[in-house]
DNA sequence: CGGGCCACCTGGCGGC
DNA sequence: TGCCGCCAGGTGGCCC
């Protein structure tokens, strides 16, 4: 499920429990995408939450002793709170947070390619899924200069480029298309056909796209909801991503797959041959 | 090493 | 209604 916006906003809604402490943790699964450390219970109760940010797509949990709980979503995980007292277990909740203002933080994943780990807090950039991933969108250190280095000897795809963390972190497949259209910028350009104006203008993008998508409080389309169950609105925003056949001023948009991947692209907008001229 | 492909898992939807 | 195939906000691991 979710990409940038939908993590944000959810680390948006989870800033209600800063300061509150962590009374105990249950866990109804063994595995999901891998084993859920057992120890994570002894690590986390009786502990606060210090502070709740993300890295790319990871969601982090930093505690009153030395450690953090990260949780990823995979594509369809999620997290909630609810009133104790209100909250039944429901299918596919796999681990439940017990908070002492009476909440509960359920973690409901029904594909289980998500998970859960903890970290010592120093070090979390050493964890092997965080310390190759790449600039975040919002980083002023992401510059043309530095997506010039990455991908100009590349002939992959920008549609397949913009999915790879380990260059850009926190876009995935729907706001990889968005993106692009915004850009102007055919799916299928190599890496290496994208001079520097066209690589301005594809940041440009795709802090535009990010920012809005998250005003929205993200997409809801299949699982994702809010932290307290709401809806987040970007799938009205959409301009092509699951608009096959639909017209956009007028123009066809069009479906193809791309690395098993399906990209929503509108050929007459997004032209397919960029000179490089830099 | 980079890049391409597949597996992991569950559920919803459309077609027959 | 039932079954089948396809599709789904991600990414790690296996190949070459």
């Amino acid at each position: 499920m979710p990409e940038l916006p939908e993590v944000q906003t959810t680390v948006n809604g989870l800033q209600s429990l800063l300061g509150k402490e962590i009374t105990n943790i249950k866990l109804y699964t063994t595995k999901l995408r891998y084993l859920i450390p057992k120890n994570i219970i002894k690590i986390a109760k009786n502990n606060k939450i210090l502070k709740i940010y993300r890295i790319g797509k990871y969601i982090i949990l930093k505690l009153s002793n030395s450690y953090s709980l990260v949780f990823h979503f995979g594509m369809s995980g999620r997290l909630r709170i609810s009133k104790i007292d209100n909250y039944r277990l429901v299918k596919h909740d796999h681990i439940l947070l017990f908070i002492k203002n009476r909440k509960i933080l359920s973690f409901n994943d029904p594909r289980k390619f998500g998970f859960i780990d903890f970290a010592i807090s120093k070090e979390i950039y050493k964890k092997k899924y965080i310390i190759k991933l790449g600039l975040d969108p919002f980083d002023i250190q992401l510059t043309y200069h530095y997506l010039f280095k990455k991908i100009s000897n590349s002939k992959v795809p920008i549609k397949q480029i913009l999915l790879d963390q380990r260059i850009i972190t926190g876009i995935g497949n729907i706001y990889a298309s968005e993106i692009l259209y915004d850009a102007k910028i055919s799916p299928f350009t190599p890496g290496f056909h994208l001079n520097n104006d066209k690589l301005k203008n594809l940041i440009k993008s795709i802090r535009k796209i990010l920012k809005k998508a998250i005003n929205f409080g993200g997409t809801s389309i299949r699982n994702y909801v809010a932290i307290d169950g709401t809806l987040g609105n970007f799938q009205n925003k959409f301009k092509v991503y699951n608009k096959e056949k639909q017209k956009i001023l007028g123009f066809k948009i069009k479906r193809v797959v791309q690395y098993g991947r399906s990209t929503f692209y509108c050929p007459s907008i997004q032209k397919k041959f960029t000179i490089r001229n830099n």
